[in-house]
DNA sequence: CTTCTAACCTATTCACGCA
DNA sequence: TGCGTGAATAGGTTAGAAG
């Protein structure tokens, strides 16, 4: 899940409603007196775009300032205030412009996480539902075989005992359920813990 | 215990730039 | 000019410090 393995693992917060959501955990949050602005360096505020005419126009970041940015953030995830002024510093932006970018970048990346992670569970989920498939055509293969025994003067399987019903249909059924249980049971917890392919960044939808 | 602050998050808005 | 992208905003939660 992480980037790099010096980033913090994905750990919901408990006692909140979006902790599904929340990745990284805040336990050490840091002091960080009268950096973070506001507005100052945004430049429009919601509702407001008629305000835009005294200020700045919005521009996107040079390729430079991207270039740098996305160096900083493939070396950790997560945004410390020095590293933030030192950003800002080198790159000539407000630091709350570099917190902005960090989590939107943030966002852009769990959102291919969870792409890549939808895959990785659709082709799991394919090869397994092929399996079935075999497995039920052995089955009827080898209802067939018995029904044939049976009238050829074999001895009969009473009633409701069939292939499905016997240690061996138990043994299949049991094999399928688990495996749809385990994937309907998998939540955001299992993925923090799932070794996933190595995820090449940058990737861009 | 309550309030404040600063960090984080998701969802959304909307300007920019490109086909 | 329509649309995708991404910078920025809004509004929410949590943790930690201070009163």
């Amino acid at each position: 899940m992480d980037w790099h393995e010096s980033t913090t693992p994905f750990v919901p917060r408990p006692d909140s409603s979006l902790s599904f959501f929340y990745n990284y955990n805040n336990n050490n949050n840091p002091i960080y007196p009268g950096v973070e602005v506001k507005e100052g360096a945004l430049l429009v505020e919601r509702g407001g775009m008629e305000k835009m005419n005294n200020r700045e126009k919005k521009k996107r970041l040079t390729s430079n300032q991207l270039e740098l940015l996305e160096r900083s953030f493939q070396e950790e995830i997560k945004l410390d205030p020095e590293r933030k002024m030192k950003l800002s510093r080198e790159l000539g932006l407000q630091p709350r412009q570099i917190a902005v970018w960090f989590q939107n970048r943030r966002s852009r990346w769990k959102t291919k996480q969870l792409e890549h992670l939808y895959d990785v569970l659709k082709q799991q989920f394919d090869v397994i539902s092929k399996e079935k498939q075999t497995l039920q055509e052995e089955v009827m293969k080898l209802k067939r075989m018995l029904r044939t025994q049976t009238v050829g003067g074999y001895t009969e399987m009473s009633g409701e005992e069939t292939v499905e019903s016997t240690s061996e249909g138990n043994k299949l059924r049991g094999r399928t359920s688990n495996i749809t249980e385990a994937l309907c049971s998998f939540t955001v917890e299992d993925y923090n813990t799932l070794s996933l392919p190595p995820c090449q960044w940058p990737y861009y939808p």
